[in-house]
DNA sequence: CCCCTTGGATAGTGGCACTACTCAAGCATG
DNA sequence: CATGCTTGAGTAGTGCCACTATCCAAGGGG
């Protein structure tokens, strides 16, 4: 199919698709003539999954386009792969690390990796965009005066280890590999907004509820 | 205190401060003259507070005016106000009706409202941000291929309903109403990255484990 | 033959969260 | 009293982001 038949299968604009071709989220089509591409199936679907990335899931383009290219990197091992939606947070900026409230919280989230038994811990979690994020965090939470400490995070986050069982049996029902990269990328950004939503949802239940 | 030891105890410089002050998030000072003002220790909580929320939890500057606003409304009752945070969402744009896959979802949405008991579905819902972006956000893995129906959905339905109670005991620990209000925005706010984080860091995990 | 589409390129838009600058009124200190 | 600094108020500017619009020349199709 030719750019105009991607963009009205898609529901997205040629202009915002040559945008993504330039940015390097879309393979460029097979060229046809000078002026003419051709697109197949492969091109649709991916444009979809960027397109949920974006707008569901909130990623900036420049990340959607690292955790494209992780996914799509032959050289990288499947456990890698895997992880590469992960590596796509908004890494926040300034480290702070002399402000005592993230000392304190880094504690306190030490000590639940530890009672979690999440022994990869030591090393690799240190550059894991989200364990940066979850002392920031707690940090704040800290800060405004709610304590936030190890006893308190224990229950998310053996909710957190539930949830990625059934994520991760989620991944493995995809028979081939790349669907199994996809699944996970896709999965991983896209339950976000469904999980959030649920929350607030049982929150205005719960608080029904009580009152 | 003045202007400036505001900013210094809070970390945010004058100019933000000035700059939330115009847009509402802050409540001006006491004036003590026609060019010097004075704040107290409440000034410098809620400070922190929306520090927070547009830090940390991403909230918009509008959106948080919106939160404040009716966390403040003393003519709203109790159940209401601590529903605030919850409508602080950036709704999605567009309803898109006519897509069948927000009708497919709409419908799998229900049907999890009604196996999870969460009985004010009827009508209140339907207006609830959360509600909406939950649609979006499962029509959108269904485009992808992914099923997402009820069966897929209720693990994290259930889940959330355990976040709930502990959530809400957390909020009620609080002695005073005002204080029960500001522990509802926070920690339906800045509970979100921690959950997400959690959740990210549980798959790279379970991952490990698996691979 | 002529109009339309395509890829490529460049520039512009609108929104957001600040940030910088100016101004005049005062307070505080020597 | 003079001086310099801070304050609130207002306005304009900045940087980033995700598009969006426009133009162009080459080429294909009815």
């Amino acid at each position: 199919m030719r750019l105009a038949e991607l963009s009205e299968r898609s529901g997205v604009s040629t202009a915002t698709i040559k945008y993504y071709l330039r940015e390097g989220l879309l393979q460029p089509g097979r060229r046809v003539s000078a002026t003419q591409a051709e697109y197949g199936e492969g091109h649709l679907r991916r444009l979809r999954l960027v397109r949920a990335l974006i707008q569901i899931g909130g990623v900036p383009v420049a990340a959607a386009r690292e955790v494209i290219a992780a996914a799509e990197d032959e050289s990288l091992d499947h456990h890698l792969r895997l992880g590469a939606a992960t590596r796509a947070l908004p890494s926040a900026g300034a480290p702070a690390e002399d402000d005592p409230a993230v000392a304190t919280a880094r504690r306190s989230v030490e000590a639940l990796l530890e009672r979690l038994g999440w022994s990869s811990g030591g090393g690799l979690d240190m550059h894991n965009p989200a364990h940066r994020r979850l002392i920031d965090s707690v940090a704040a939470l800290a800060r405004l005066g709610y304590p936030c400490d190890t006893e308190q995070l224990l229950p998310y986050g053996q909710l957190a280890a539930q949830l990625a069982v059934t994520d991760l049996d989620m991944v493995e029902e995809q028979p081939t590999p790349t669907g199994q990269i996809e699944a996970a990328v896709a999965l991983t950004v896209l339950y976000e907004p469904v999980l959030l939503s649920l929350r607030r949802m049982a929150h205005a239940e719960e608080s029904a509820r009580r009152f």
